[in-house]
DNA sequence: ACCCTCACG
DNA sequence: ACGTACGTGAGGGTC
């Protein structure tokens, strides 16, 4: 049995493992979808292979010597993709991490290495293996190389292997008489020149016969064919360079370095954290050789059980100039908490005895007035823990949030990986699987209070990275002045919640019941049998199939059943009709009458959360329940807002802010046209009508001023002229015209938008007036639909989230002066553009007066922000 | 777990 | 040629 070395070609694999699969990203942004892929073979072919010596060889940018014999030598090369080029270096340095030799040589490229290093190994009698995907290596297989070609056939991937003999029966041909009929045929992916008129076939009899271009030529006069003869004649010379081309070289000066060929063990530590980073969940398992007890840190958790301990440990924390705290916690019941004073003093407590629940939310809650409290969760704290909105805290999760908005989960395992120089810590899964805090709290599971410590200790040491690069990146005043504050004053309205009548809501919800089951009656009388009216799938074949609606598919997974489609056929098809009211009863049946109604507290009043790390562009939202998409609308959705409801001695005020996207857009832009429209406008959409059409102010038609009201949404949406056919139901020439009209009205807009691109292209990320930034990676895709897609985020977020700044802004400083002024009247919503206060009667002109101030004065802008209020004794008298 | 649909700004 | 408006969350169906 021979020792064996595996030699791979590079940019081959890593090139078809690109156009194979779909283009991964991790979260922020990175493509790794061809790295994904060359893992995958490469694992594979490890496994099959188990070979002594490995080496992957690479093409170098720059000309080879083969340029210097033929100039346009693969000229017609498409360029790389750019998500394809940036993934080369990653690969670079995975194999680099996984302790696995790479080759690359100016001049020459990757085959002439693998050629050189395959003649070299076999010289050392080894068996050699290429992995490639390119053909041309098939001339350098033998008895003892193999070459072996990824292919996807019929979606599977498998395989090809070739020896000498496999070559010999698939081309008729050795492995060395492939140069003989590529330089006959030629390459077209290789731009080689080949003999006009001689294709596979011919070249293949040419050579089967002669054996060689030359030979082949010295019998020219014999062959048959009459266009092959002439034109060998005629090209011998082209031939005879194109075999040069065609020819690997093995004798390139590629160094076989056995020692630094021979194969380690590929699943480091560091090949390991890349991995995580990358996002490469399926191989974490494989690189993860017990390294977390190598690398762990619980020699430096202790356990601080007794009551005296605990008193001691806050004592001496509230010397500290920062504590990192974690509080675990769920809707059951707090189990206890980790404080982190330094990198070895990391203490775990659990609740037990006079270590109460309580006793820990109070010294917490006092630990803040002393020491900077650390948290990846501030606000979920203070559910346990009180604190005053000046308490000193840092929250870890927020700062991380702002320095990548796109990530879906901030945990304390990607902090620390992230912000700690890649320092791996176990994740809670992998600490806990899937048993509950509550129930390894009963069963005293020491990975509890590791859980604990880990986080405590996170939250203590990202803090100082996590400020400098907020310093660093422009935001630690949104972070210090908008976004920490705002912890507060979310805090409070979700402890607040607002007051819901259970039985009017439930009144609603029979109501719908009652109309519900006649429409279901009446559509399956038309349809003719009983069916799922909620499934799109059983809808679609009702509606398209068995009724023969015309109307035709979309979706790749069947029919089109959404309301814009159905409702272009409702006119001509009363099921339609009938199915379109009955989706919408059933939308407000069970999202808002049974969904709310699951959620009303025993103190009668919803607890929405409100979460500040989730939008991409800054907005907070809502869930459990959402209360930023109630019904508002159309009517019968709208009377949901009547349950909503005051308690009593207080009302609703409502306020929200006209058009503010529009207005931010005037100031970010400087557009003198726009920005003077609203200095005089009472109906800006009229105004832009009449501006854009060149028509007096009183003979803009409804029609118009609805077109210029979409053209104004289109513009913040970051337009195209497709969305705003779709949107108005024209043509897409049309929206183009009405885009180019705007653009002529208002001229400062369109080179603000085009501004905003351009520097979501140079930076990689667009910001907001107050510095907020939001990465856009979609930009540098070579994708079209994925580009277009970043170029409208680049428009849209800085608008998006300026007006989210603002909003913010202006509940930080409501929520202050409420409390500042000993005020009963409480801030409970926030729906974007519009803040609802549960305001104590008596103070209404007071509340009126500080919404007003305080929304309107939340940003001095070159125009107005306008606020509309309204007072009610409920949510729907209220807007 | 993922898609479709639809509620909001 | 590509096949879209920006940002969310929830419920129901399907696999």
């Amino acid at each position: 049995m021979y020792k064996k070395i595996l030699l791979i070609d590079g940019h081959s694999i890593l090139n078809r493992a690109f156009y194979g699969l779909p283009d991964l990203t991790n979260s922020e942004g990175v493509h790794t979808g061809a790295v994904y892929g060359f893992l995958n073979i490469l694992f594979k072919v490890l496994g099959e292979e188990n070979p002594e010596y490995l080496v992957v060889a690479f093409d170098r940018s720059g000309p080879t010597f083969r340029h210097g014999k033929y100039p346009e030598y693969k000229g017609t090369r498409k360029p790389m993709p750019a998500e394809l080029k940036e993934q080369i270096p990653l690969l670079k340095e995975l194999l680099e991490k996984m302790g696995i030799h790479t080759v690359s040589l100016a001049g020459f490229e990757a085959n002439d290495i693998l050629g050189t290093l395959a003649r070299k190994s076999e010289e050392k009698d080894l068996d050699v293996t290429i992995l490639s995907g390119d053909r041309d290596l098939l001339q350098l297989a033998t008895k003892k190389t193999m070459i072996r070609l990824p292919k996807t056939a019929k979606g599977q991937a498998v395989i090809e292997d070739y020896k000498e003999e496999q070559v010999q029966e698939r081309y008729q041909v050795t492995p060395a008489q492939l140069i003989e009929l590529k330089a006959l045929m030629g390459d077209s992916a290789d731009n080689i020149p080949g003999i006009p008129g001689v294709g596979e076939k011919t070249a293949t009899k040419l050579i089967v016969e002669y054996g060689s271009v030359e030979n082949a030529f010295s019998h020219a006069d014999e062959i048959p064919q009459k266009r092959a003869r002439e034109s060998l004649k005629e090209n011998y010379q082209l031939a005879q360079l194109s075999k040069e081309l065609a020819t690997i070289d093995t004798n390139c000066p590629a160094a076989f370095d056995q020692e630094k060929f021979k194969l380690g063990d590929i699943y480091t530590k560091e090949a390991y954290e890349l991995c995580r980073k990358l996002e490469f969940k399926n191989f974490l398992a494989k690189f993860d050789p017990a390294q977390v007890s190598e690398n762990t840190m619980e020699q430096d958790f202790f356990t601080c059980s007794e009551f005296g301990g605990c008193e001691s440990l806050f004592a001496k924390a509230g010397q500290a100039e920062n504590a990192g705290i974690a509080l675990l916690w769920d809707k059951e019941g707090v189990y206890g908490a980790g404080v982190a004073l330094s990198e070895n003093e990391i203490y775990y407590i659990p609740v037990e005895g006079v270590v109460s629940a309580g006793y820990l939310g109070e010294k917490i809650g006092r630990l803040g007035e002393t020491t900077t409290v650390c948290a990846m969760d501030v606000k979920t704290m203070l559910k346990c823990a009180e604190m005053n909105p000046d308490a000193k805290v840092f929250d870890c999760g927020i700062a991380a949030y702002l320095l990548n908005p796109l990530k879906s989960t901030y945990t304390y395992e990607e902090l620390a990986r992230d912000y700690l120089d890649g320092k791996r810590l176990p994740s809670k899964e992998e600490l806990l699987g899937k048993t509950s805090l509550k129930k390894a709290w009963e069963e005293e599971v020491p990975e509890l209070s590791h859980l604990a410590c880990y986080m405590a200790y996170t939250a203590l040491a990202t803090r100082k990275p996590l400020e400098e690069k907020l310093q660093e990146t422009g935001m630690w005043k949104v972070y210090t002045e908008i976004e920490l504050p705002l912890v507060f004053t979310l805090d409070s309205m979700e402890k607040w919640g607002i007051q819901v009548k259970g039985e009017e809501l439930k009144n609603y919800g029979d109501k719908l019941t009652v109309r519900i089951q006649e429409l279901e009656k009446l559509i399956w009388q038309q349809a003719g049998e009983e069916f799922n009216i909620n499934s799109p799938k059983q809808l679609g074949v009702i509606l398209f199939e068995k009724m023969a609606i015309p109307g035709g598919k979309k979706t790749k997974t069947g029919y089109s059943t959404s309301a814009d489609i159905l409702e272009k056929l409702a006119k001509e098809n009363p099921i339609v009709n009938d199915i379109l009211e009955y989706r919408q009863l059933t939308k407000l049946k069970s999202t808002y009458a049974d969904g709310l109604g699951a959620v009303i507290g025993k103190d009668g009043r919803i607890h929405s959360t409100f979460n500040q790390t989730i939008t991409a562009t800054g907005r907070i939202s809502s869930t459990e329940p959402n209360l930023q998409n109630i019904p508002v609308r159309m009517e019968l959705g709208r009377l949901i807002r009547k349950v909503f409801v005051p308690e009593a001695g207080f009302v609703f005020l409502d306020a929200d802010y006209s058009q503010i996207e529009l207005r931010v857009l005037a100031h970010m832009s400087g557009d003198e046209k726009l920005i003077e429209a609203y200095r005089e406008a009472e109906d800006i959409h009229r105004l832009t009508a009449s501006q854009v059409f060149h028509i007096p102010l009183e003979e803009v038609t409804p029609l118009q001023r609805r077109n210029a009201k979409a053209v104004n949404f289109g513009i913040v949406y970051g337009i195209s002229s497709f969305g705003l056919s779709q949107d108005l139901s024209i043509t897409r020439k049309e929206a183009a015209a009405y885009i180019q009209k705007y653009f002529e009205t208002y001229p400062g807009i369109k080179g603000f938008l085009e501004g905003l691109v351009e520097q979501g292209k140079e930076n990689g990320y667009v910001s907001t007036m107050f510095g907020r930034r939001r990465p856009v990676p979609e930009l540098k895709s070579s994708n079209f639909m994925q580009r277009s897609f970043g170029e409208r985020v680049a428009m849209n977020s800085p608008i998006q989230g300026t007006a989210a700044d603002i909003i913010k802004i202006a509940m930080n400083r409501v929520y202050k002066r409420l409390l500042d002024e000993n005020l009963r009247s409480r801030l409970v919503l926030q729906v974007h553009d519009e803040l609802l206060i549960e305001t104590w009667k008596e103070e209404i002109p007071q509340v009126s007066k500080i919404l007003e101030e305080e929304m309107k004065g939340a940003a001095n802008l070159a125009v107005e922000l306008e606020v509309d209020m309204h007072q009610g004794n409920n949510w729907y008298e209220a807007k």
